[in-house]
Parts: C-alpha cells; structure tokens; sequence
DNA sequence: GTGAAAGCGCTAACAC
DNA sequence: GTGTTAGCGCTTTCAC
C-alpha cells in the first residue's frame, strides 16, 4: 500500500537483512557493500549486489539519517519568484547538488512574509540538512543584519553579506559591483560625460550593489553623480522611470539595474521621442535571453550563475564533508560585459566628423564636475 | 558539532525524553503533544510545551519517518532551465507545498539527461517522499509513453499525460490546447485570413498542445493550415523563423507558442521592412514580465501556472491523506487571452484611412493591455 | 575480512 | 487522559 519505508508489522520492502539472507552473509556486510566501505572481498561483494538487485533493495534513508545523523541532503533558501536573476541561480545550484550527491530541499521564501529567512531556515533545519544555502537576495524587514538563528551546520550565502551564526559561514557570488562598474565604465568610454542610473528596489543586496558599482565608476573619474530613479525590476517600473527621464534632455547614457527595467525604459524613451542608442544609450543587466532581440539589441553584464552556484557548493560540500578542515579559498569574480546596439557614443560627441571633440551643445565641461545641465 | 540528530553516543541533541523529563511527563505524552494528537490536558500540554521551549527542542524527523513510513514531504521532477514558463511553476509548486506542511524535494532533469524523469523519480523514492509531482514538460527520447518505473506513491503529472503506473495517478495544468486556440481564433476574428505558427520544439508537450490548439481553430474555420515553422522557445529561434516568413508576403498573422520568440520574430519582421501589427500581427503566449513593454506590445495568452500549481497539490495532498478516498476532482482550465498592440486586422481589411494610418513611429496609443494593464 | 549486539529518537498498539 | 512496551532499518562499536 504506502510505500515500505516500514509502516508498523507487516511490511513488504525490502531491507538489508532481506539481502543478507539471500546473498548468504551478515546484514552488516550488506551495509558495508552499500556504503562502500573497505575490507569486503569482491566476491561478497558481487554476491551481495545481485541479490540486492534481484531483491528491489533500496536503502531506507530516514534509518539511516537516523543512524548516522547525516541526511545527505542541503537545503536552499531562495526567494519565491520566476525573476530571471533568482530563477537562474536556483537552476544552477540544484544541477549541481544533484552531482555532488546530495539532495536538495528548497524553501522559498515571500517578500512581505513575516517569517521570511529565518523561519525557512528553521524549517530546513527540522526536516534535517547537513548544510545550508542562503540565497536570498532581499534583506529583511527591520533587520539590522544579523539573524539570530543558531545553526550547526555550514552555511553558503550567496550574493549577500554573511549575517549569520554558523560553524562555517562560506560566500560566493560576490563582485557585482564590480560588474556594475564596468557597465558603467563602457558607458564612459563611449564620450557620455555622466550616466543615469535606473536602479533596483533597494531592499534587495543585489540593486545596492550594482548602485555602488556605478557610483565608484563615476567618482574614479571625477563625474557628476546624477539623482537615481528606482524602480522595483518590472519592465513596467523602467517604463515609468523612462518617462521621467526623457523629460531630462541631459540624459544621454542610463544604466539600468537590470534588462526588463531596460526594456521598459527603452519603450518609454522612445515613445517620448528620444531614439535609443542615438539620443540616449542604455545598458542592462543579467543578459537575459531576449536581450538580443528586442530592439534595438541591449547591450548588457552577463552574470555567470552557474559558475559561481559550482563554486560555492563544491566548498560547501568540502567543509560538510571535511568539518575541521581549512575551508576552500573562493575564486575572483568574472565580469562579462555584452555589447549590443543599445549603446554607442552620445549625440554631442557624433556631431562632427571629428569624433572625440566635444562641441558641447548644452552642459559646458566643467573642470571638475561642476553643476551639470541636468536639473 | 555536528548537528544532533544523534551520532552515536554523547550526543548534545535535546529529545522528546528531555522533554518529558523536564515536563514531568511520559515521553509518549510529549509525542502526543507534537503530534496534535487529541487526549491530552490542556495543562500538560502547556508543561510539555513550555518545557520544550526551555531546553529548544525540536523533533528529529529521521526518527520520525523511520517509525510512521512517512517523510512528510512531497518531492518535484522537473526541468532544470530558467524559462518563464517552468520556472513560474515551479515557483507556485513551491508556494503551496509548503502551504500544506509538507517539505519539498526537487530534483532537476536536463534535456538529453540520459537518466532522465526515471532517474529523477528514483532519486526520490530513494529519499523517500509521500508523493511525486511530475512537472516534466519534455518527452524522454526513445519513449512510447509509460516510464517503466513502479511507484507506490500517488503522483501528480502536470501539463503533460499521464504516464506512469502509480497507486493514484492525478493531472493537472490541461486545456494548453484551449488556450492556443483562443489566441488563434483571436487573430482569425479580426480579420486574418489564415494564421500561421511558429512552434516550439516538438518534444514539449506544450509545443505539440499549442500546435494542436491552432490547428483546430483553424480547421473549424475551414481555413489553409500553412506550413508550421518549428523554434526552441529562444528569441533567436524566433528570430530565425522570422527571417524566413518575412519571405512569404502572405503572412499576416503569427501565432508564437511563446513570447520569446514572438519578440524574436517581431524584430526579424520589423527589419525586413514588415511592419508589426500593420503588415503582420503577433500573438505570443505566455505573458511574460516584459511582454507589455516590448515594441509594440504583445498580445498573448496568460497561463494560470498559480492556480494550476494550487489545485493540483490540494488534490495530491487529499490522495496522500486519504489513500482509499477517491480523488477529487478536477476544476475546468480557463483562458486569459491578454489583447495588447500587436494584433489589428490585416492590411487588405485597412485599405481605407482606418486607425493603423503609420502618421508617426512613436508614440502609439497603447491600447488596453499596456503599460498600466501589466500586473 | 566478517559478524553480533546495541542503540539512533521516534510512533504504534495496547494496557491502565 | 496517560504510560508501557516494541519495534522502524539502519550504522556503530567491538569482538573474532
């Protein structure tokens, strides 16, 4: 009937006993072969696996968890949304769980939701993982960092500050300022004398990141920092930021937090009258996969997700695996940045033939970033 | 330092005997308390409670499942990619499982996975899960239908047929083909005298559902079925496809089978020089985050991936629950047909100065459906 | 190399 | 209403 991980007397699965009668040897060897522990001669061996195979045998975990306090098993804290960015992450680190044998119990958490981090936490904590992946991207309401769940097993925190207890507190997934700063940069580079930064809700590390990214591009090179407008990562929020932002004829370059917020400026600049990439150049980021196709072609930062969910569960799994160890050194970041049509040189900069020359049709150069043309 | 679900002697874990030590009670009876289990004194089960509090008790769910033959948890096969589409539902399969209070196990396929949905399932029996939702929308290579595998958990299949051999097979997320229909029929009713299709791969059961679905409306219509022109659900396969329409002016109506690459067409289209929607109309389906916000916006077919998640696991639930019961029934589909901008009549039935008059590339009237309309 | 005994922490059945 | 007695199917320890 319910499948036989026992349920009381009478119980048709099949156990390791079951195989240590069949194959003719001690159900401790039965364990041994299936662990594969040393010291079985590959007779037994061998007789012990066909029978277990002829048997249907397979290892009953909850005795074993039971057993051996281990359950094989990590657990991955994620927030609860189809967002490319958090969809992409989660898809990487599951794949590579799976091969490093281990299962995966995933919480979704919901912004709003009261208990949020620390109850999913405490819920992956009863149903017993060896290890924790906190890959959350939002802070919690009214925290002030630290959460104060106690935990006894290693925990991962990716792309977020470490703000919690544990025996072994491990990142990854950091450098996306850095990302940032070179989107930034790109923009630069081309001749815009400053860019705009469309930036994400700033509950969230990963908006406030990639927000100091684009300000230490421009303060490394003396520029104005111009207002931020925010929006909360919905194609829709860059459309309103978009109809803002045309008003502005000192727009030239914006930066936005990520490609849907992107996509939606582009909508609303162009329906304003403002031509992208010829008025205005605007980069995205995540590189998500219509990137390339909508029009015109978004130049953008690809986030390497599965690099870094490989990264941090192989030391995950060493410091599971290996308690008093050293833990394994991280790698550096990678910074992939895509360049589309979305971003060329600005207007005043294509005025002449001569290219680098800046006519300067509004907002005279300033020395050293002065008051600008824009509000 | 590890956690103490026990290892062996010595063990720093707090267990229901503490528990009752403290509370002055019968180990059974701090059980009982946990379990919810009736007969119980209010008084007592306030000691037992407050004792477990003080000594942070928590129930070791290996022993649990060990002694009762049930984890409490339900375990997830799906297709490891960060398309909208699986990606939202397994996000709403997230959502409520855990509404239940049940504990989610995911396992990930990967096209060309050898091992596959079997694989897949295995790994969960192996951990042991009360039930199983298949949310696999690929066919396995090679397969006629039944994966060989016997279960003896109930199983719920989603968006796709049935086709295991399980004590209670149920389904959910059907009627894909209803909605295809609706979107083409939609495109038929302002005008069109025929519609093609750009499909998806044709080893996603979506794929073929959508194909189906506009293949019907069409006959009922008594209309030219065109030759279909297959995608990978990319907006560079749509984009491809484009190319290749774009050939045959005949083309005044595109049904994609998703909004990627709708996108990826629109933008074939639009640089061969075929105007959307004046020249040729574009439904897609999906409704993804950016779909209000791409030139023009894109009318497409919502799918109701919460609502099918949300039904289906209160079913599988109830069969877990109630293992001879019969199965509840399932609701009826429903379909969101989203209308935005890129759908109009086709141009022969515009002739005259009717409103698709191209006065001004920008600035459009977003008819319902955009930006404001997007959720 | 292999086996016997002793739990792991809980739930199930039944007694009181 | 509450306690007692047996396991659930493994791993662990230690003997041989």
């Amino acid at each position: 009937m319910t499948r036989g991980t026992g349920r009381g007397a009478g119980s048709a699965a099949v156990r390791s006993v079951d195989v240590a009668r069949l194959a003719g040897v001690s159900q401790k060897t039965v364990s041994r072969v299936f662990n594969d522990e040393p010291y079985v001669s590959a007779d037994v061996r061998r007789r012990v696996l066909d029978a277990a195979e002829r048997l249907g045998y397979r290892r009953n975990n909850a005795a074993r968890a039971l057993a051996s306090g281990r359950t094989h098993s990590i657990g991955v804290v994620t927030l609860g949304t189809a967002l490319y960015g958090p969809a992409s992450l989660l898809m990487g680190v599951e794949r590579v769980v799976r091969d490093t044998g281990y299962a995966l119990r995933v919480v979704n958490t919901m912004e709003g939701d009261p208990a949020g981090v620390a109850g999913a936490m405490d819920s992956l904590l009863d149903q017993g993982v060896d290890g924790i992946v906190i890959s959350e991207p939002i802070d919690e309401q009214g925290h002030g960092g630290e959460l104060s769940l106690r935990l006894d097993v290693p925990v991962l925190v990716i792309a977020a500050p470490p703000s919690v207890t544990a025996p072994m507190v491990l990142t990854a997934g950091g450098g996306v300022d850095l990302m940032a700063r070179t989107a930034t940069e790109h923009l630069l580079d081309l001749g815009h004398l400053t860019v705009h930064h469309l930036a994400g809700p700033q509950r969230w590390y990963a908006a406030r990141d990639r927000m100091k990214g684009w300000q230490a591009a421009l303060t490394a090179q003396g520029r104005d920092i111009p207002p931020v407008v925010v929006g909360d990562w919905s194609a829709a929020s860059g459309y309103e930021a978009g109809r803002q932002l045309a008003e502005d004829g000192g727009v030239t370059a914006v930066f936005a937090a990520n490609d849907d917020m992107a996509i939606g400026l582009i909508r609303a600049l162009t329906e304003a009258g403002r031509r992208v990439p010829e008025d205005v150049s605007v980069v995205g980021f995540d590189d998500i996969p219509v990137a390339a196709y909508v029009t015109p072609p978004l130049t953008t930062v690809r986030q390497p997700f599965d690099a870094v969910a490989q990264e941090g569960l192989k030391r995950l799994v060493h410091a599971i695996e290996n308690p008093q160890a050293e833990p394994l050194p991280p790698s550096g970041p990678t910074v992939d940045l895509i360049v589309r049509a979305s971003t060329v040189p600005p207007p005043s900069s294509r005025k002449t033939p001569a290219r680098g020359r800046r006519t300067a049709s509004r907002a005279p150069t300033l020395p050293d970033g002065g008051p600008s043309a824009d509000r």
